[in-house]
RNA sequence: GCCUUCGUGGCGGAAUGGUAGACGCGCUGGACUCAAAAUCCAGUGAUAGCGAUAUCGUGUCGGUUCGAGUCCGACCGGAGGCACCA
């Protein structure tokens, strides 16, 4: 169809900004609503149909709760520090803050060309001085509050990005960036007390509306797991080993002791071990095992047993060996275990090849083929015999309790995050090291500590940032002795700006504070908060461990950030693969707005299938609804002077209302676009219709597709802009059909199907099912052994 | 291995335990046209039949129910997450 769908949507998109017709106010006394998008990184690639999805999604998501009378935040900005610009300055030798700047320009402009209503008087980067002023700023806070720390730390290192990375972007032992399999690396490294919010993070979530996959995939990153920690004394020696165990139960099973190969005792008794030479090989092999090598579970267990050190079992006295393995974590527990090769299949199989004994304490299973792993009756172990494994375990730490040989303990999964990056694009740390007087702050009137430009961007080789070489930039004074200083040369990691940017969102233009209090009150939580699963463990939890921290600190309202988080499916390419360049089926935004128009794509993406699950890109689908809004253009043709509905039309129009209203804030999108072309197929089987009848099409189809409904209200002068208007309410009274039309079964097979009045009488009913010729077929001649009539729904009869 | 999910036409997908396949794509036939595109009309799960209709049909096998895509159990397959966490 001819007309000039462009011009349309410049128009209209031109007009919303001269208006502000999405600003939010921070005064107001409507009801908030707060929809949050993930900010995007805008990258060079531009703008992926993937955006389209989820920010249209939202987007007519607040268009439909404005027009309900809500004062709503849809706000939009940039995540920018991170890899992608950084590889791009290192590549051509640019300082990456220009090459951002033309990115997000050139991402803005798409966004804006899909007539998004997001309140871009609240744009910002998180690269903007004057926002990472505020990221520095918080840093300090937890530094005061002495959850931000210094610490020389076996950390997880990329070889080949040359910097340390946090547990959550090392997760499976890669590195999140590169894929490159990860080592572990002994560094001087900023870190952040995120351990101490284990159980706030856990507790949290009940105040939470998350999907149950996604509190789930947090409650097992923090990996709570309750047991007891055991002192075994070391046999000649004024030491003990402690060990955490969730079986303390299966203690008198312990045939031997494992230490990870980096447990301290090692050094320290050093001079005790007569092996020394092989343990020390073994050490130094670890060390060079990458993450994935280490945990790779399929490969055989090795060890060396310590000679010369002996453990004594707390509970009968007996002497047993410690051996040293990788198996063993040192960052989880106590860097050792006890072992019990009966009832755990690690030790079991460790056992087997080292050929250490195997005492069974459980009743059950067959030790001499696997560790039996199930429940059942204590053997073996004096006064727990008989008793079953919640009672001995009680049993057990009370032993212990009462012994001084050990307690109830708490262990996380979880670790204090790793703040530290040796990289150059990232938020400088506002701390400054003093040969006198130690580390200090950077004195708030000094924030924002700037990103200088350096002479290369590439990381170093001995794993300094960059910034290390950037002497008239290191080199500063002492805050507190005035004398030569040096400045932390380590960055924050890209996640910190991400991690409270929603609040900035409230009042992003606050000078005194990351924004005002009343704001914050104001707006308190997201309501609505949309990102990829991806994020679910990582981005989610910084966040809110981030914001309770700032709760807790008094700086901000509410405790949690975000009531609800939904996830987005992904778009896939027409070939059912992910989109990606060496596939060659990455589909461009831009050219399809170029094409069929913003509106078609935005309801296409709509359409396309069940919002949360993925769903594969097809261009005659995005044709199909170029085609459903070319139709409701041609409606135009048809209108007639009538007042009002169209009488036959005011049922499935108020069903619509109802539908599309539902669908939308349920985010059940793609029934929403279906439920708007079978009211226009029902329009088009008509010969005319009234302006009424067109409006309130217009109307509902304006969250998803706002320039050509806008455009077609006003040509046809139907009534006020739809960004002007009250959203629609249906009439309860309309949307009662008068009859039905219902299924008839004998014995659950269909054998006809009868029109009933509302709410018939169910004699009634039955004589006209049993009327039908064809029902008369199956139940003539036959007992009726009953017949069912569920009002407005079917009938159902029981022959024999 | 554990957890979470999903299995419906040629395709994307609809279905508060109540007439499976809405809506869209594609395809077939027709109208309009010199022709094409666009548009409009009709048809479109499989099999049999001119047809009314019948049988089968929501991954497989069972179960509950007057009635199961939907609930329960076992299994098969795909996707995602976790995984030597003591």
């Amino acid at each position: 169809m001819n007309y000039d769908f462009s011009a349309i949507e410049k128009k209209w998109q031109k007009h919303w900004d001269e208006i502000n017709a999405f600003k939010a106010e921070n005064k107001s006394d409507k009801e908030k609503y707060y929809v949050l998008v993930e900010f995007p990184y805008p990258s060079g690639a531009g703008l992926h149909v993937g955006h389209v999805r989820s920010y249209t999604a939202l987007d007519s998501l607040a268009r439909i709760k404005r027009a309900q009378g809500y004062n709503v935040l849809f706000p939009m900005g940039w995540d920018a520090f991170g890899a992608p610009a950084e590889q791009y300055a290192i590549k051509n030798h640019v300082y990456p803050a220009n090459m951002v700047k033309e990115c997000i320009k050139t991402f803005k402009n798409q966004i804006k060309d899909l007539g998004l209503s997001f309140d871009w008087s609240r744009e910002f980067a998180t690269t903007d001085p004057e926002y990472y002023k505020w990221t520095q700023w918080q840093f300090l806070e937890f530094y005061k509050a002495g959850l931000a720390y210094k610490d020389l730390k076996e950390i997880n290192w990329c070889p080949k990005c040359k910097t340390g990375l946090s547990n959550e972007d090392a997760a499976g032992g890669v590195c999140e960036r590169c894929g490159t399999p990860t080592t572990k690396k002994l560094k001087n490294q900023w870190m952040l007390k995120m351990s101490a919010y284990a159980d706030s993070l856990i507790e949290g979530l009940k105040d939470t509306e998350f999907l149950d996959k996604i509190k789930t995939a947090q409650i097992n990153w923090i990996g709570k797991s309750i047991g007891a920690e055991v002192d075994f004394s070391l046999k000649g020696l004024d030491e003990k080993l402690s060990v955490f165990t969730t079986r303390c139960d299966t203690l008198f099973g312990v045939t031997f002791m494992v230490m990870s190969p980096e447990h301290k005792l090692l050094e320290k008794y050093k001079s005790h071990i007569k092996n020394i030479e092989e343990v020390e090989k073994y050490q130094e092999e670890a060390k060079h095992k990458s993450e994935i090598e280490r945990t790779d579970m399929t490969k055989e267990k090795t060890g060396v047993k310590i000679d010369g050190i002996k453990a004594i079992n707390p509970v009968n006295g007996k002497e047993i060996e410690i051996w040293i393995s990788d198996y063993v974590l040192a960052n989880y527990g106590t860097g050792a275990i006890m072992a019990v090769p009966a009832h755990d299949e690690r030790d079991y199989e460790f056992a087997k090849k080292f050929g250490i004994d195997i005492v069974p304490v459980i009743e059950g299973g067959d030790i001499s083929k696997e560790a039996y792993v199930g429940d059942g009756i204590h053997i073996n172990s004096e006064f727990l015999d008989g008793l079953g494994k919640e009672d001995a375990i009680n049993k057990m730490i009370e032993f212990l309790e009462k012994n001084k040989i050990g307690k109830k303990t708490v262990n996380y999964k979880l670790q204090d995050w790793i703040f530290s990056r040796q990289r150059f694009w990232g938020e400088p740390i506002p701390m400054v090291y003093c040969e006198k007087c130690g580390w200090q702050m950077v004195p708030y009137e000094e924030l924002p500590v700037i990103l200088p430009d350096v002479p290369s961007y590439e990381p170093t080789d001995n794993g300094e940032s960059p910034l290390s070489k950037v002497d008239e930039w290191v080199n500063t004074t002492c805050p507190c002795c005035g004398g030569k200083a040096k400045r932390e040369t380590d960055t924050m990691p890209n996640w910190a700006g991400s991690s409270w940017y929603w609040i900035r969102y409230m009042d992003p233009h606050c000078e005194t504070g990351i924004a005002d209090m009343d704001a914050m009150k104001y707006w308190g939580q997201v309501d609505l908060y949309n990102g990829g699963m991806e994020h679910a463990t990582r981005h989610l939890l910084y966040a809110r461990f981030w914001n309770q921290f700032l709760y807790d600190r008094g700086i901000v309202p509410v405790r949690e950030p975000f009531k609800k988080r939904v996830a987005h499916g992904m778009i896939l390419g027409e070939n059912n693969e992910k989109m990606s360049k060496s596939k060659g089926n990455v589909v461009n935004p831009d050219d399809m707005v170029k094409t069929y128009g913003a509106d078609a794509l935005r309801t296409y993406e709509m359409f396309i299938g069940d919002y949360t699950k993925d769903a594969s890109w097809s261009e005659n689908g995005l044709k199909g609804c170029k085609k459903f809004l070319d139709r409701i253009y041609r409606l135009e043709t048809k209108l007639n002077n009538e007042e009002g509905y169209s009488k036959d039309l005011e049922s499935d129009i108020n069903k619509t209302i109802k539908k599309v209203t539902d669908d939308i804030l349920t985010m059940n999108y793609n029934t929403a676009v279906s439920s708007l072309m079978i009211l226009l197929n029902k329009y088009d089987k008509k010969d005319s219709i009234t302006k009424k009848d067109y409006r309130i099409i217009l109307q509902l189809l304006n969250p998803i597709a706002p320039h050509i409904t806008e455009e077609l209200n006003e040509v046809n002068k139907l009534g006020p802009e739809f960004t002007k208007s009250a959203w629609p309410e249906y009439d309860e009274s309309k949307i009662i059909d008068e009859s039905y039309e219902i299924g008839v079964q004998v014995n659950g097979k269909l054998r006809a199907s009868i029109t009933v009045l509302k709410d018939e009488d169910e004699e009634s009913v039955k004589e006209k099912a049993f009327k039908e010729e064809n029902v008369k077929k199956y139940t003539d001649g036959k007992d009726i052994v009953k017949t069912i009539v569920i009002p407005n729904k079917i009938v159902s009869i029981v022959v024999k």
